[in-house]
DNA sequence: CTTGACTCTGTACCCTACTACAGGGTTTAG
DNA sequence: CTAAACCCTGTAGTAGGGTACAGAGTCAAG
């Protein structure tokens, strides 16, 4: 069977070697066999592994909850209403953050509007509003 | 003149008193004078700056950037477009973080949808999606 | 056979924004 | 006067996700 090194495979996941390391402390990838001179020794399905891992992290699940998503496919009697509301979780999640961040966006917007970007710092109505807003 | 323990300051401000010294280690608020005994003693304008800070804060300025518009308002020259480019940016700065985070929502949407919730992992349109998608 | 690229462990450090002690001293209410 | 509530410094820990060595051993090309 081929095995393959640590470099071989951060690379083919585009990770690096530290950050893999650092996933076998996390647990999100199991520790490999070991060469005569304790190299790490991988097989390929550890690559698509990490691409999972990359992916997840892409569609915004944290190490921890990734951690969960590879436990979960591990566990005999899970389903696919498992895996279901942990991605409806998630969504529900970013559009939390996205209504903060909008509120954010849209408060900044009015302030920025009143300010004709002239005159002294004394007259600023942004800083105004950070200074006179009611709490 | 009025002066304030630590306590008193926070509690106006909404904060914790370990907050505070943290702000005060961060520079965001100057070092204050002390009593005999060694206690911070603060003027009512501090609970004003720690204001200001606050509502920075919740319109999503790092302590860095609150910290660089405090002392904006102590440059003499500085004026309104400053603060206004200041604002602009972190305007930018959130729509960035928006679209990020509506790209990650309907990915994981489109996948949601295509997963009844149904049946085993094994057959899971999610987990295969996270497992096969090209790069 | 040498040299450079790779790997190992372990520890420490980066960022952001706090929070939590420990082990003292001080002030204030009753 | 005493006990609670406050304040002090200094250090360390939290979460999340890595990154960066140091110092040593190993592998592969030329």
């Amino acid at each position: 069977m081929t095995t393959l090194t640590i470099g071989k495979v951060a690379k083919a996941a585009g990770l690096g070697v530290e950050t893999m390391r650092f996933y076998e402390r996390q647990g999100l990838i199991a520790e490999p066999a070991r060469s005569d001179s304790g190299y790490r020794q991988y097989g390929p399905e550890t690559i698509r592994r990490l691409q999972f891992i990359v992916r997840a992290k892409a569609l915004g699940f944290t190490l921890q909850e990734i951690g969960d998503l590879l436990d979960l496919r591990a566990t005999p009697g899970a389903g696919c209403a498992d895996v279901q509301a942990r991605a409806e979780a998630k969504i529900a999640d970013i559009e939390e953050r996205i209504t903060q961040l909008d509120a954010m966006k849209r408060a900044l917007g009015e302030f920025v509007v009143q300010c004709r970007g002239e005159g002294p710092l004394s007259d600023c109505p942004i800083l105004d509003a950070l200074d006179e807003e009611a709490p």
